[in-house]
This record gives C-alpha cells, sequence and structure tokens, in this order.
RNA sequence: CGGGGAGUAGCGCAGUUUGGUAGCGCAUCUGGUUUGGGACCAGAGGGUCGCAGGUUCGAAUCCUGUCAUCCCUACCA
C-alpha cells in the first residue's frame, strides 16, 4: 500500500504530491482539476469543519444553504466580482442528454434543450446570497444578518494542484448584513481573529495578520483582509480571507432597509472563507521525509496501537489485544481519538513506517516483553523519539504528549518563518532574498505600479500589509520614494 | 494563456528508433517459514498500451486529433 516517499530535498513538490497520495488523503479524479477527498483526508477536514463551525456559531453565527447554480443575470450584477470570476467560471446550457443518432449507446447533449439563461456554478455564493437577502432584510430589526454556509465551489483554474489549488473544493463561507459600516468593519476583523485562531492554535500553522493591497482585493470588497502562512518551499500561501464588502453588493442587488427614524439606507456587508486548502497548509508545514505531520488536535487518529502479534501464540496475541482496548477505552474516556493496528499479516517496521507516514501523532507499541515489564513503548511522530512509560501513566502520559506536540510542531514552524522572514536593504538585495524563497518585509511606496514592476521582475508579491510587524519610516525598495507601508513580499502558491 | 516532459497492470518503469504472441520491479492472492524498525521462498492472478480516428495483412510502436497529468510561467481559498 505505502511506497517510500520523494524527499524533501529532492523535490519538494513532488514530496507534497507523495504525501497526499500516499498518505492516503486524496487522489486524482478522471475529472480535470477535481480530486477525490479519501476516508482519511476526509475525516481530517471533518475534524477540521467541526472545529470551525463551532467558532463560527459562537460568535452568533448560524448555517444555512443556497443553491449551487446562478443565473447569469444575478451572477454579473456586481460589476466587480463578476468580471473577477468570469474567466474562471463553469456554465450550465443544457438541461438534457438525448440518444445519438450516429453512435449507438452513446449521448448527446439534446439541442432543443438548451437553457434560455445560462447558470453559473458558483465559483463563491455573494451572488445568490445577496440576491435573497433582498428580500430577508427590510427593518433595522433584521440586521445584523449573520449566516455561514459549508459548500463547494467550482474555479477553473488553469494548473491544479492537490488541496492547494482545485477546481472543486470545499469551503465555509460567511456572508453578513449590517446596519452600519463600523459593525461591518468589526465583523470583517472578528472572523479574521476567528479564522487566525483556529489556523494556530488548531493546525499549529504560525500566521501572518493583515490587509491585501487594492490590487490583491477580492472582486467587489472595498477591503479584503487576509492571513498569510509560509511553507516549507519558501513560498507564502493565503490561508484564508475576509471580506470587508463595504455597500457594493447592497446596492448591486437593492438590499435596503429601514432605519429606527423611518429613513432608508443600504446595508454594509461582509464575507469571509476558508477552504480545503488549509489541508494543503497543514502538509506543506508540518510534513518531513518520513511522511505527514498531523497537529494532534485535528489529526484523524491521535494515537495507534501497535501490538507485537504472533501468529504461534493466538492466546498470548488476545492478551496483547485486549490490553491494547482497555488503553483505548480509557483514551477515549478522555476525548482521545486512536486506533488498534490489529493487521497480523505486516511486520512491525512495515506498520511503524506507514503509520509515519500517514502522520498519526502517538504510536504505541505493545509486545510481549512490555507486557511482562509492566510498560509499553510510546512514540512520538513529531520527532520520532521513543520512551518506555509504564501502563499506568500510560493514559496521562499520552494527555501530555498530545498536547507537547501540538506545541512543538506550532514552535517548530514559527521557527523556520522566522528564519526565512527577512529584512531588506537595497533592490539587489532584495531580489536575492525572494530568489531564496520565504517572507521579506520593505517598504513600498503604495503604487500599483511599483506593486507590479516587482512582481514582474520577482515573481514575488505583497501577501499583505501586516498587523503584526512594526510600519517603519523609509524609501521604498524599489522606487526610491517615500514608503507608504511596510510589506511583507514572498513569491505565493 | 504560452514553452517543455511523460501517458503501457494498483504504483514505478522497459518496450516505440527499425510495426509481427504484452514485459520487469514493487504491490495483490495461495501455501510455507518468519515477526522488537519497511521479511524470505515457491506458485498464481491482474493490462480495451489515456481516448478517438487514420495508414497497414497486422499498430503500444507510424500519422492526425483529443483528453488528462507533471515542470517553468500565470491565477486564487
Amino acid at each position: 500500500m505505502s511506497d517510500f516517499i520523494t524527499k524533501r530535498s529532492e523535490d519538494i513538490s513532488q514530496w507534497y504530491t507523495d504525501l497526499v497520495l500516499k498518505g492516503e488523503l486524496a487522489d486524482y479524479s478522471d475529472v480535470r482539476g477535481c480530486m477525490v477527498i479519501k476516508p482519511y483526508g476526509y475525516a481530517l477536514w471533518e475534524n477540521m469543519r467541526d472545529v470551525l463551525d463551532k467558532m463560527i456559531k459562537d460568535t452568533g453565527h448560524v448555517n444555512a444553504y443556497f443553491p449551487l447554480f446562478v443565473p447569469k443575470s444575478l451572477f454579473e450584477a456586481e460589476e466587480k466580482n463578476a468580471e473577477g470570476f468570469a474567466k474562471e467560471c463553469a456554465v450550465v446550457t443544457h438541461y438534457r442528454l438525448k440518444n445519438d443518432p450516429d453512435r449507438k449507446g452513446k449521448l448527446i447533449v439534446d439541442p432543443d434543450a438548451k437553457l434560455e439563461e445560462e447558470l453559473v456554478v458558483r465559483p463563491t455564493s455573494e451572488a445568490v446570497i445577496w440576491n435573497t437577502y433582498r428580500n430577508w432584510i427590510q427593518s433595522y430589526r433584521d440586521l445584523p444578518l449573520l449566516i455561514n454556509q459549508w459548500a463547494n465551489v467550482v474555479r477553473w483554474e488553469m494548473r491544479t494542484k492537490l488541496f492547494l489549488r482545485t477546481a472543486e473544493f470545499l469551503w465555509q463561507e460567511g456572508h453578513t448584513a449590517h446596519a452600519t459600516q463600523a459593525e461591518a468593519i468589526t465583523e470583517t476583523e472578528k472572523m479574521l481573529d476567528v479564522y487566525a485562531d483556529f489556523v494556530e492554535n488548531w493546525l499549529a500553522i504560525p500566521l501572518h495578520k493583515g490587509k491585501k493591497t487594492e490590487s490583491e482585493r477580492f472582486a467587489g470588497a472595498d477591503d479584503t483582509l487576509c492571513i498569510e502562512a509560509l511553507m516549507q518551499d519558501g513560498r507564502a500561501l493565503q490561508a484564508g480571507t475576509s471580506h470587508f464588502l463595504g455597500q457594493n453588493f447592497a446596492k448591486a442587488f437593492n438590499v435596503k432597509y429601514q432605519t429606527e427614524d423611518g429613513k432608508e439606507e443600504y446595508v454594509w456587508a461582509t464575507s469571509w472563507g476558508v477552504s480545503t486548502r488549509l489541508i494543503g497548509a497543514l502538509i506543506m508545514t508540518h510534513s518531513d521525509d518520513n511522511g505527514l505531520v498531523m497537529p494532534p488536535r485535528v489529526a484523524p487518529f491521535q494515537v495507534v496501537f501497535v501490538p507485537f502479534l504472533q501468529q504461534k501464540n493466538p492466546e498470548q496475541n488476545q492478551v496483547l489485544l485486549e490490553k491494547c482496548k482497555e488503553f483505548q477505552a480509557q483514551l477515549k474516556a478522555k476525548g482521545i481519538r486512536s486506533k488498534i493496528d490489529m493487521d497480523d499479516t505486516k511486520r512491525p517496521g512495515f506498520k511503524f513506517a506507514e503509520h509515519e507516514l500517514k502522520g498519526i501523532p502517538v504510536r504505541v507499541v505493545f509486545g510481549p516483553i512490555d507486557l511482562e515489564n509492566n510498560v509499553a513503548e510510546v512514540a512520538r511522530r513529531d520527532n520520532l523519539t521513543k520512551e518506555s512509560v509504564s501502563q499506568e501513566n500510560l493514559v496521562s502520559h499520552i494527555e501530555q504528549l498530545l498536547e507537547d506536540i501540538q506545541k512543538n510542531i506550532f514552535e517548530k514552524a514559527k521557527t523556520y518563518r522566522e528564519e526565512n522572514t527577512t529584512e531588506a536593504s537595497t533592490w539587489d538585495d532584495f531580489k536575492a532574498r525572494i530568489e531564496k524563497g520565504g517572507f521579506v518585509i520593505a517598504n513600498w511606496d503604495g503604487t500599483a505600479e511599483t506593486e507590479e514592476k516587482i512582481k514582474e521582475e520577482t515573481k514575488a508579491t505583497i501577501r499583505c500589509i501586516p498587523f503584526d510587524i512594526p510600519q517603519k519610516a523609509g524609501k521604498c525598495i524599489y522606487s526610491g520614494n517615500e514608503g507608504k507601508h511596510t510589506v511583507l513580499f514572498a513569491r505565493a502558491h
């Protein structure tokens, strides 16, 4: 089943693909740019989804579901948004197939079943949702409207990569409506904080929070806030976004409300989303040459038991299995997810390698010798160390260990990021640093022209104007004009 | 959207130049020996050669088209 994976240092792109495929997270599908998320990968997504869903609900939002299809006329209502997504839309034009008269057993699109109006498969749901909100919002009493949906969206990307950029992906998208600008801006910031909390504390991926420049902004937004992570290939990854949409969609879809004093006003909007891309981020951040490294808090299995089974000795096997089940029950009582590897056709070494490939945080090895000594061997995935632990202390030890691993992989990723975040002093220095990879801090004169030139010459983009890095006075790294912002540059995924 | 690599068994590949019975390694299955870091021996099963046309007595091999994929580039969650 599992094979050796490509070394990270040899070909980091192949390494990443190997992790996804051989780690049993996902597979290519027959549909261009789409992927099959396998049970192990989906279990990870479910864990992530459950945690984030709770966080979203805890901030006052409720879930709903809106249609997959967007009539073209609705889609084009908000011009900037439509224009931004136009190049990557799948479009439904017909609603029926029929037998091909020339080729038996084959089907053709029935030319008589052409839709009067084409349906766009949603690349994002603002259009359908705001068209609905018009009917839901009349009074200030209807606000704020705080809705989230879990859905799939389709963006017909040119170049796709498992999890990081697929033609269809799963995500969560929040769409809120507010009475005032200030309240909408607060909401935008609040949801960015929720994302940062989730990604840093659950996925153990260190982030920079910041604001996008005008040219990197979401189509249709007045402001886009983002969380940016650094991957092990030295490239940045936009891990999530939270948009302040101003009154753009309210105006496009004519969503007004009556104020307390009887006036009519357009509502203020936000939208925010994170996707299965976070799985890609998680893989690219923590994994090593032995395979995936799952953050304990979201790992499908946090612990795997490997009893040493011997075909010659079924009685002893039974004792070992019973003991494992006992431990498993104790872990379950503490909310720890575990499984017992009872496959007696594989040798232990093979199993160790396989569980390491799948990134299970803790492995408990348990054999006749351990049984006799009243211990178990506990191995941790993050640093591959092992120790012998007495059976009485096993459960509490594992509980502690899971927390340690969670912390440790975050710190490790943070150290990596810090080592790969540097400040550029001159333009030549900047180019050299970008070439090396990582985040480069530099001043920017605030013009789109400079941003574009830098991108052309170095392939680096402004990832964000960071909130957590001090703004310094100084010249623009490219133009030499007065710097307007201190920003984070990087090549991005 | 451009430039290049490669589509042959679940995975990795050879065979294509010069058309002539579909091959290898790993994995799978069966039996046996093994089992504290990726076991060994013996046997077996598995392929419309990406797909569609064409040339030919005959196509994995030659020609045309097409699809999907990988790398560089572009784009976004």
